[in-house]
DNA sequence: ATGAAAGCGCTAACAA
DNA sequence: TTGTTAGCGCTTTCAT
């Protein structure tokens, strides 16, 4: 197999300790030492066997991220952040993706790794509360997304009813007045659709304007396939918004294709605003607004909360069965923790009618 | 810390060695026994230490793939395709990403992890044969892209001066005679760039029709602003290109929003072919017509290729420093595995004028 | 069918 | 400043 300190202790006339001594640089070795065991490394090509390292150290170094689909750009985006902000801190990422399937999202939840990695970031998108609470593994877990449950552990998000009110807004100065929302997924759980409907609820009714269910698109999914789907259902149902707000940019890109094919203008007759910010809104025929989370902060709230998590009280809870029942005593119960966003204006709502 | 072997034993007082057993679900292990170490397994919720069976086992069952960006969505969705393909086999994945410099990429392939990985899938931009020549660490390596350099080393492609011979062919078949090629970056190496010039240029002179450079516009990346300039340089410098071949996709992209700013139709005025198959090509303004490399095939290709290295013969050269200068003599020269490709025509390229 | 003990390669006490 | 030794948690002979 590979070389091990042993090997180069044994060229070296040395003991194992100091060859350990040279590799961590420890302070105290004379230079000259230093040197030897150097030379003696650099023959046998030495590298260190980490893995043998985290076992003893009990830390691998390794962070999870499990999102649900890497094939959308959001998630890729937030993925690439994350493998940065991770590097500053000397982690590397493990990824995974759940396809935002309950299941998948369990089964990573249970950290099945079994200790390969320090910590887990996970975005749920069904994932239910008992899931998590039924959780035995001890390793730090930290969740993108609302908070949606009173658990202990932290969770990075943006205030996503804020920030669909300030889309919707955006579109009322328009002048627009028939505004849709595209992406209201009914058969499954998912959290920040429901609060961005929310949010576009609470801002048209705070305008004095009607928001009827009719102009509510459901989709079964978030891709543009689903937006085209959704665009094209309401309008075949005899709606004629002046304007759209959907879901995410991807839902957004399948209208606006649609609106296209149907002869209908962005954003002269349609106005269109999107949610995540991704690269390809920034290039299409028509440029998109939409809400830009800052993915950054994200990334570097989440990477931080489970370092941080890996450092603080409590390693141990949960291990002891009758610990369960107890309340968690020095456990923290899990901040929110909140990122910005900015609502980026582009041409498929630029100016007025 | 967490429960051990030792843990279990105790509690369910028999030895560590049936604990072991039991979970690595052994053949003859009486079911009363099983039971009753399951049980003493569930009460303290013990999972298993991975690190430790890696550090015993030699492997980890790891792998890392480092692409250049995850933001490019070719990566992302390949890196997709290889997660999936690694989990038909047990292993999970590891990501990096090099942002195409030459210096990442030596650090990544040197297999700075030392032995967390059983072995790499790499995604070279910039990275020169010499630079591998002098890799000493033993795990397996496989190159994504065309066999630049004769090592030990597998690499996979698709053929890429094939592919875009035949994207030409499609575009010359429409009729077109001023086909320009988007994306010769000049600054840096890029194998495949340079390959889908040849290709545009053989494909060209085959048919009899003119390669000038003047229809070739550098970039100095491949994203969807380089596109855009591209198409905008092109376009200033007094050529009216009737067909453009993009060296990707957002190259494309970009080229087309150029286009369409300039009054340009798609396809009438000019047809658009470009390269990856990204989901974004299939809904925009213009679907765009592109060659689809099958990358499925290339991640199973690519996974199935760094474990057949693991189970390999010489998985020890490399260690003794006087190996270096022999011929590596059971170590078989690198294969070069093909994947297949398709051409995928859209609205970019509907129709003869 | 189960147990005892060695050792994977490393770090961290403790000694010298 | 350098060496000795124990042990991280597991698998794996070898016994029984």
């Amino acid at each position: 197999m590979g070389v091990s300190l042993k090997d180069v202790a044994g060229l070296a006339g040395v003991s194992i300790k100091t060859v350990s001594n040279v590799v961590n640089n420890y302070q105290h070795v004379t230079p000259a030492m230093r040197a030897r065991v150097q030379a003696a490394i650099d023959e046998l090509g030495y590298v260190p066997n980490l893995t043998a390292r985290h076992l003893r150290k009990g830390r691998t170094g390794i962070l999870a991220l499990a999102v649900p689909e890497l094939g959308n750009p959001y998630f890729a985006e937030l993925a690439g952040a994350v493998i940065d902000a991770a590097a500053e801190h000397d982690y590397t990422v493990l990824l995974d993706h759940t396809r935002g399937e309950r299941e998948q999202e369990i089964l990573v939840s249970q950290g099945f790794r079994g200790r390969v990695i320090d910590g887990l970031i996970l975005s749920p998108i069904e994932l239910e509360a008992e899931d998590l609470r039924s959780r035995s593994h001890d390793s730090p877990l930290v969740l993108l997304g609302e908070r949606e449950y009173d658990l202990p552990y932290d969770h990075i998000a943006i205030d996503n009813v804020a920030a669909s009110r300030r889309a919707v807004r955006h579109l009322i100065g328009l002048g627009r007045t028939r505004i849709a929302y595209l992406g209201a997924r009914t058969d499954r759980i998912n959290f920040p659709a429901q609060l961005r409907l929310r949010g576009w609820r609470e801002e048209l009714t705070a305008a004095g304007l009607p928001a009827p269910d009719t102009l509510v698109a459901p989709t079964s999914g978030w891709d543009r396939g689903d937006g085209a789907q959704a665009m094209a259902w309401l309008l075949d149902s005899g709606q004629r918004p002046d304007a759209v707000f959907a879901y995410n940019d991807l839902v957004a890109v399948g209208a606006m294709r649609v609106l296209a094919e149907r002869g209908l203008r962005v954003p002269w007759d349609v106005a269109v605003v999107g949610f995540d910010d991704i690269a390809e809104g920034r290039f299409g025929a028509v440029t998109l607004t939409t809400v830009s989370p800052d993915k950054q902060s994200i990334a570097r709230l989440a990477v931080e909360s489970v370092i941080g998590g890996l450092q603080g009280p409590e390693k141990g809870a949960g291990t002891s069965p009758d610990r369960r029942s107890e309340q968690p005593a020095g456990t923290p119960a899990g901040r929110e923790l909140i990122a910005e966003f900015r609502l980026v204006e582009r041409e498929s709502t630029l100016g007025r009618r």
